[in-house]
DNA sequence: CCCGACCTTAGAACGGGTCGATGTTCGGAG
DNA sequence: CTCCGAACATCGACCCGTTCTAAGGTCGGG
């Protein structure tokens, strides 16, 4: 499909140049930048942008639904721009490498519900990788 | 089963005033306290434990497998003494509540595994609890 | 050409978490 | 009982990701 920076186009939204910069670098699969290699990655291609710009860019978009922010373990957060595609994440305990997957949504019973309202379901896969799994 | 104090006094582990507070603040079904709640309540029941300790502690426990460390949103991590009964989580968008509940774990595909070697699986179930449903 | 709305900036502030130096407590050896 | 080393706890300083604030810039409509 359209990549992000086109969608963003389409909408009510001034794409400024350091909006796009920072839209650009999110583009790709597999891709799960902390806000900070997003700062990296944006200031390669526009040396002034600011960090928080970054942030409240990166804020912007998650309120759009154009990204997903997800925990993780660290205490950084990472954005995720595969929003088409329904998957799931398989991390490394060790080296905290972090793919995507797909795989069927798990059900939640109706008398576990205690009166929520589902939305969606997030599941993460913990492995090791290849790389840390102890030689032998 | 026996409760967490009780588990860890069978372990080669000196279970000093400083530790039983914390770990007795860690006791019960749906508890996901953060760090500092955890300070908290253990600074009722002594008041000279220091934070320090309590972050040590805390690891110590994870470290044996006592206690489930999870990242929320919100940054700050969270831990769960509910090990022994396999549970995921059911979590109000809006309020952040969090409840565990019982559900099938879903399946990686061995196409799907790259390597990786599974260890387990986490599910977060999102949702708007029912004090959070916009009222109607 | 000017104004208001919105965007961006740099840096200070904040908060959870970590670290290191120091003091305390425990248990076993003598 | 006393001493010693090891393990434990404490305090406060520090780190780092994130958020806030005050000020400056940019854009489009009037």
């Amino acid at each position: 499909m359209e990549p992000l920076v086109a969608r963003l186009r389409q909408r009510e939204w001034r794409l400024t140049a350091q909006r796009r910069v920072i839209a650009e670098a999110m583009t790709g699969e597999h891709v799960h930048l902390t806000a900070d290699e997003v700062f990296e990655r944006a200031r390669r291609a526009l040396p002034e942008v600011s960090r928080a710009t970054v942030y409240n860019t990166l804020h912007e978009l998650v309120d759009m639904g154009e990204l997903l922010e997800m925990s993780h373990a660290d205490g950084r957060k990472r954005y995720d721009p595969n929003v088409e595609e329904r998957h799931h994440h398989l991390v490394c305990i060790d080296c905290g490498r972090l793919l995507d997957v797909h795989a069927d949504d798990p059900a939640l019973a109706d008398d576990q519900r205690h009166g929520f309202e589902l939305l969606d379901v997030q599941v993460t896969f913990r492995a090791r990788c290849p790389d840390c799994v102890p030689a032998g």
